[in-house]
DNA sequence: ATCTCTTGGATTGTTGACAATCTCTGGTTC
DNA sequence: GAACCAGAGATTGTCAACAATCCAAGAGAT
């Protein structure tokens, strides 16, 4: 499931799933300026491919850049969080309520079952949140496709997705609520295997507000924690929490 | 207020505008095939920063790219233009609910200023719906400002607008609705003012899918009238329509 | 000591040439 | 006559060198 790195036509393609995985995964950090020389040098490849591939990026808003100096990673802050989840609360909504007009039954059905395997993985490895949150890309991304609409598909998989997975890996060590949302899954796919578009978009709709929320509140409390020891991430004083 | 073409700092940036803006405008046919040596010729650049340049062009979906065969414009079939009505219709009413919290007063003022101006337009120089049209974008345009939501702001603004400009120029000698358009934008102004964030996001969808709906209509009736003379786009057999 | 100007280094922007790939044409074979 | 297979031409992909721009360090003046 993990692309292997270097599945694409092109060097700039190439270069263009690497550099994603690697600002998704963090191994290139939030706000960090990309030097293209070394970046060229890493992936083997001219700079003349990198720049268009760090191109690509910024449409992806994985990367801002600034003519004349250089490209730097986003920085995913609080408001920026909020805004993302917003524009998707909207946007899977209404694919939420589109879905249940035009997925055909079958696909219902593919739904159910890939919720029946997430029930399996969750109960059966308890803490291993990370594969419901791959999972839960599978959820979300499969009822997009429900909805038929290519340029709602777009959006979503390729741009908002993609800073969501980003999100996510920056918080995942909070808010492990794997059970609470794939009951809420439970009861959406309910909604649009009885046709309800109406139930189902409300019903995605508070899950991704709800989530929000949970995370929202982890972020405040982990923002207050680091508020006493501001330098704790460095192993440098060694202050440990609350000290 | 139309873009001075070449304000761009670096030559693909140059380029990426003036592509933008022959692609909207029609001067690139819908499907045409882009000759990468022609364009940089075109434009007195080499073909690194034309290839940047078509990359962002990618990601703002207005061409399409097949690896080692080019890049083609892309093709506003009624499907896509649906899809594309349909994603508007949730975005632009999320941005209107949360315009009707966030914004302040005087940007309420101001729009309500540039709806009078649309109106004088209107009533002076009746025809000249493109006018309305320019118009019509600075009035969305701002209630997405109005929503302080960057995400969604990017998104309409840097993605669905050219398109939705794209749409406009193929069909805006249909649908000259510009007085019923003016008059939903105050209703809707109303809403707002009255911080009636739920009444302003219906009548903003009740907009865009009324729009949508009167161009679908006139798109099938002209599709019609061009079923009967297939090949009267060409001046070449001069069988006028309905031969 | 602080501010400004200059200069050197580093980085981005751009180009033209080269390599890889595709496509279209023409010929050959069944 | 149709299908298939070269091969030339055109087009895209890539690279390495060059030009333009920015940034930071240091000298000099107030």
């Amino acid at each position: 499931m993990l692309a292997p790195y270097t599945a694409e036509g092109t060097l700039a393609d190439m270069a263009s799933s690497r550099l994603t995985q690697a600002i998704i995964t963090g191994e290139l950090i939030q706000g960090q300026k990309l030097n293209e020389t070394d970046l060229a040098e890493r992936y083997g490849i001219g700079r003349g491919p990198l720049r268009e591939a760090l191109r690509q990026l910024e449409g992806m808003r994985l990367v801002r850049r600034i003519p004349h100096a250089g490209v730097r990673v986003v920085t995913l802050n609080r408001e920026t969080m909020a805004d993302l989840y917003a524009v998707r609360e909207a946007l899977e909504g209404m694919a939420c309520r589109t879905a249940a007009m035009r997925m055909t039954d079958e696909e219902v059905a593919t739904l159910q079952n890939l919720l029946d395997k997430h029930a399996e993985q969750v109960e059966a490895s308890d803490g291993k949140e990370y594969v419901q949150s791959e999972g839960d890309f599978d959820f979300h991304y499969q009822i997009a496709l429900g909805s038929r609409n290519q340029m709602l598909i777009d959006l979503l998989a390729d741009e908002l997705y993609q800073l969501l997975r980003m999100c996510r890996y920056r918080t995942s060590r909070l808010a492990k609520r794997t059970r609470p949302a794939l009951q809420q899954h439970r009861h959406i796919v309910e909604a649009i295997a009885a046709r309800d578009g109406e139930l189902a978009e409300i019903l995605m709709r508070r899950h991704i507000s709800g989530a929000w929320l949970s995370i929202s509140n982890m972020m405040e409390m982990e923002e207050e924690a680091n508020d006493y020891g501001k330098t704790n991430t460095r192993p440098k004083t060694a202050s440990g929490c609350a000290g």
